[in-house]
DNA sequence: ATGAGTGCAAATAGTTTGCAAGCTG
DNA sequence: CAGCTTGCAAACTATTTGCACTCAT
């Protein structure tokens, strides 16, 4: 088991959240993937039927909420999950014709935050997706 | 009919759009909100039954399409549009709770444009969104 | 007049909710 | 064994598509 998931699941039991076959399993799919999927494709990776689909919705949800997992927006709208956030914070950028996905370390979190919170604002967080089109679809 | 508008208007000609009454009606609400909208929400302030909302998410697609207006993505998803973008583009900090918009004018465009065509990609863009609780909401 | 644009109905995609039954701590 | 979790069905929200009709150019 990869050190992501055990960290996942140490933060779930700190937590007080209950550690599940389902939950463990969503957390390995995560961490064998290498760009933040949608709770529909992180389902279709799931070992055959080791979970239903709402499950790995209200999962994600409970994960994203003890920053378990990171949680981003494609171009269309759909929300993806990658784990490992924490000190990790990063982004992504994508090929909006493969889907093929690089990490990108750029990120204006600070300023952002120091913006918002001129304007009052608190508890500030952030959503940036980038979209290209790759060298093989071009 | 404000300047905004007439940009628009004169945009869908050079592209070889038609200028019809519910084009401009879209542009007019765009013009005259100061915060980015969904579709849905362009719409229920249109003069009644100007067009169907059908419409609204046709034009909205083709204004995003020739630049007459830029999209960003909510929190949850929703996407938004807003009129102006152009030599102007900016985001948005937005309160989860009340909707209250500011606009922050941050951006790491460029920097994001290099990164990306090292990596070969082409045709960037990218979206990002701040959110955060503001001070009449917390 | 001709094809872009529109309205209406219906289909989709993604996500959320209600509720009874199951499993974790 | 209490109550967090799950599964299944169904509701929902946001958005898209098909098709005949209309209107801008």
């Amino acid at each position: 088991m990869s050190e992501l998931v055990e960290n996942g699941i140490t933060l779930l039991r700190e937590k007080g959240l209950r550690v599940t076959e389902q939950r463990k399993a969503i957390l390995e799919v995560l961490a064998s993937a290498d760009s933040p999927m949608s709770a529909e494709e992180a389902f279709a990776q799931l070992p055959s039927e080791s979970c239903d689909l709402v499950t790995a919705y209200r999962c994600l949800e409970q994960f994203e909420k003890i920053n378990v997992v990171q949680r981003g927006v494609r171009e269309n709208g759909t929300k993806v999950y990658c784990i490992g956030h924490g000190h990790d914070h990063h982004h992504h950028l994508t090929c909006r014709n493969c889907g093929r996905t690089e990490r990108i370390d750029l990120c204006m979190g600070e300023e952002l935050e120091e913006t918002a919170k001129s304007f009052g604002f608190v508890e500030i967080a952030h959503v940036m997706e980038v979209f290209g089109t790759c060298p093989s679809c071009v």
